[in-house]
DNA sequence: TTTCTTTATCGTACTATTGCAATATAGCAA
DNA sequence: TTGCTATATTGCAATAGTACGATAAAGAAA
């Protein structure tokens, strides 16, 4: 007997998929690190403190800022980078959210 | 001048890349969804709960498992999956710790 | 103005991911 | 045994991601 597929994804499967996948590379998971440790935003040192060409810095960077996981404001021909708080609670509610479902039931392996 | 590349990955960023990795894709956000949902640990059902044909799905929880968040246990011809949810806690902690450090300081964008 | 600095974009090569039909495997039922 | 059910694997086509050299853009400095 053939099924029928129950459901798409709703929304925000996708929105949650999205950020995951922006953070799913370890430059970005570095660049996140980076902004979050740095006292002030920094923009450029990014690219001296990871292995990697300037132009793939800046793309991961544009990755990030595309999920909206980091905001950049122009300061003079630099560009300050640091984390958007707002988009990295929201993911964290997710996952936070998932994992209190799990752990009021039983799992059974 | 010539700057050294500073550090390449700490196994941390690595290992926290290939968790969001593998929930960068709305299938296994969804697969993860399902499985927090469901009182018992469900098997195949989950190619009945997504718009995606068995070998796709099979295809989606082997990364799941590969990733360490999900287990499977054979029982009969059937296979049972649930979350691990020590990795998930691991993820959890991880993001929760860079959001706590941005809080801590005075974000300048 | 020219030159330097900083970041973004383009073009391209390479690699990885996604999805599925077909097939294989493995246990259960008869 | 044969057939059925549940998953996994294979093979392949299409798409997406990664990395970087070369170059562009745009403000700062001289």
């Amino acid at each position: 007997m053939i099924y029928m597929k129950k459901k798409y994804y709703s929304q925000e499967q996708l929105d949650i998929a999205t950020l995951a996948k922006a953070l799913g590379h370890p430059a970005r998971i570095a660049i996140m690190d980076y902004l979050a440790s740095v006292n002030a935003c920094i923009c450029g040192d990014i690219v001296n403190e990871l292995p990697l060409a300037q132009p793939t810095v800046s793309q991961h960077l544009k990755e990030l800022k595309n999920a909206g996981l980091i905001k950049g404001s122009i300061e003079g021909n630099a560009i300050c980078y640091c984390i958007n708080e707002a988009t990295l609670e929201k993911f964290n509610n997710y996952m936070k959210h998932i994992t209190t479902k799990i752990i009021e039931k039983n799992s059974c392996c």
